[in-house]
DNA sequence: GTTGAGCGTT
């Protein structure tokens, strides 16, 4: 294989880019890399000339036909309208960072559900745990000055916006949302969702989508065919093909923008014209897909037992979470995740057959930003990958501590956010010392699933998303144990945020249950529940929760 | 004075 040396600007440190077969470059390639870029040029060495590449149909052509690319170092070709001057005007700014700062650009971020009494003041104070906050501002009645619940906010680096975005928030006692102005359905969490879904609790996704749709697939395309293919554009972090065949998988890059630029393009691969569109369900399937997702993802991540719905959303009618339990099998991991393994939680990942959900002591999620695969490693195997991607930034996440949602008060009452409902999901914190509690969790465990009142998909779900918590929290050093949902479900517990714990709790439903035992490892199979595929598993790559909305 | 889905007097 051709590879061409393309760096942004002359000078620059070049990126050896993969050429076709037909020694063409694709632009989608070279845009992977360099978005925004349009074309390429060099330097001729005889002429000292600046030469343009042939460009036609998505293709760059390498000046030869001979000698192809040859050794010559290219360069990109921006259109015009994309020369930045503000970022020009960024006085000490390398090419390089430059295009870091296209990429990852702050945006101000709306934030809404404020306290009517929150100020500008004390919302700067709330977000300055996260890193530096260069605006917020609190929108207001014009007249009476009296606030609107609403108000904007901006973070001077890209990853305490990140952050933020991937965190629920408590403002002086009300639980708000986070998210990039106008972006009307987070993709990750629609606004239409089941209140009580916990996969629609917002904050814990990307806001720019890492997967794509990739349609017209044939039945002998398979993941590793797909893998392939598409990591020459960027790093593949998961392929999924829905089974029984139905001519579309679904490919997830480790960074959107790649993902973004092969959108609406036509790739052949093994022959066949595939096309590659966004992975975001079409508008009249949405809501049942929501279903699927969160029925699917129950089942992904964890091999529960299986369950008739009580009193939740789920529909009885699709049964992807049994498919989950086959699926861990086939990984060759543990057939039940929170029942089998609770010494994991937190501590080793979640450690089914190769998928790392970012446990690990060590990586955490993610303690070097520059390194999107750090975050356990050790515990990769053969056919695994990496859980998270874009969420490799969320390094040493402050979790504030402020405000105080008590027992009864706190998620329930909150319907128009879609906040987990801990209680609902049976989830209690017991006692007041936090010192002890992470303790408990791993050695002991607190929680029994299976004899809770609820569907113990939803508290594994919940707890497989507040994986990501429990990692902030390691690296805040709350707890020696301290990596993990459970521990901080009980340091909230004895501390501000109360999520409906035995502390204030008074769902009869939980009268504090908190013996944790059981250690049934039920991957359990439910022939009655034939699935439709819709779920997020694929032989050989992790199952994420958050990633299963775009379904 | 109350309220709780939304999108910013730039």
């Amino acid at each position: 294989m051709d590879f061409v040396q393309v760096s942004e600007e002359e000078g620059d440190e070049p990126i050896e880019l993969p050429a076709e077969e037909d020694g063409t470059l694709l632009l989608s390639t070279l845009q992977a890399q360099f978005p925004g870029s349009c074309g390429l040029k060099y330097r001729n060495l005889d002429t000292k000339a600046v030469r343009g590449v042939r460009s036609n149909e998505g293709r760059l052509f390498p000046p030869s036909v001979d000698s192809g690319w040859g050794e010559y170092l290219y360069f990109c070709v921006f259109p015009k309208e994309n020369k930045r001057k503000s970022d020009d005007n960024l006085e000490n700014s390398t090419a390089k960072t430059k295009r870091i700062e296209t990429r990852l650009r702050c945006t101000d971020l709306i934030v809404l559900g404020l306290p009517w009494k929150t100020t500008e003041e004390s919302l700067r104070e709330y977000f300055e745990t996260y890193g530096e906050v260069l605006m917020a501002q609190i929108k207001k009645d014009t007249k009476s000055g009296q606030s609107k619940g609403f108000g904007f906010v901006r973070f001077g680096s890209y990853d305490a916006q990140m952050r933020v975005l991937s965190n629920r928030h408590l403002i002086d006692g009300r639980w708000c949302e986070v998210k990039v102005p106008n972006s009307k359905v987070n993709l990750f969490f629609p606004l239409n969702s089941e209140p009580t879904n916990p996969f629609h609790f917002q904050g814990m996704g990307h806001q720019v989508p890492c997967k794509v749709f990739v349609g017209r697939c044939t039945e002998d395309i398979n993941s590793d065919d797909l893998r392939e293919y598409f990591s020459k554009f960027g790093e593949v972090t998961d392929v999924f093909i829905p089974r029984p065949f139905r001519a579309f998988s679904f490919v997830t890059f480790l960074d959107p923008d790649v993902a973004q630029s092969l959108c609406g393009e036509d790739h052949i691969i093994k022959g066949v014209s595939v096309h590659v569109s966004n992975a975001a369900p079409k508008a009249e399937q949405n809501r049942n897909q929501q279903v699927q997702s969160y029925n699917y993802n129950s089942a992904n991540s964890f091999g529960m037992h299986s369950y008739h719905p009580q009193g939740n959303h789920m529909n009885p009618g699709r049964n992807g979470h049994h498919r989950g339990n086959n699926q861990h099998s086939a990984h060759g991991g543990e057939s039940s995740i929170i029942a089998n393994n609770h010494s994991n939680i937190g501590t080793a990942g979640y450690g089914m057959g190769g998928n790392n959900y970012g446990g690990n002591s060590g990586g955490g999620y993610h303690n070097n930003s520059s390194n999107h695969s750090s975050g356990g490693n050790a515990n990769r195997q053969d056919g695994g990958t990496q859980y998270n991607s874009r969420q490799a930034n969320f390094h040493g996440m402050n979790q504030p501590h402020n405000g105080n949602v008590g027992g009864s008060n706190g998620w329930m009452n909150r319907g128009h956010l879609d906040m987990p409902n801990l209680q609902a999901l049976g989830i209690n914190s017991q006692g007041s010392s936090s010192s002890n509690q992470g303790q408990n969790m791993s050695n002991q465990s607190m929680l029994n699933l299976n004899s809770l009142p609820i569907n113990p998909a939803l508290v594994a779900a919940a707890l497989n998303q507040w994986s990501l918590v429990g990692n902030q929290l390691q690296n805040q050093n709350q707890d020696q144990q301290g990596g993990n949902f459970l521990s901080w479900m009980a340091q909230n517990s004895g501390h501000a945020n109360n999520f409906g714990g035995r502390k204030g709790s008074n769902n009869p439903n939980n009268p504090g249950a908190n013996g944790m035992n059981k250690a049934d490892n039920s991957g359990c199979n439910d022939p009655q529940n034939g699935n439709t595929g819709w779920s997020n598993q694929s032989s050989g790559s992790q199952n994420s929760v958050e990633k299963s909305n775009f379904l």
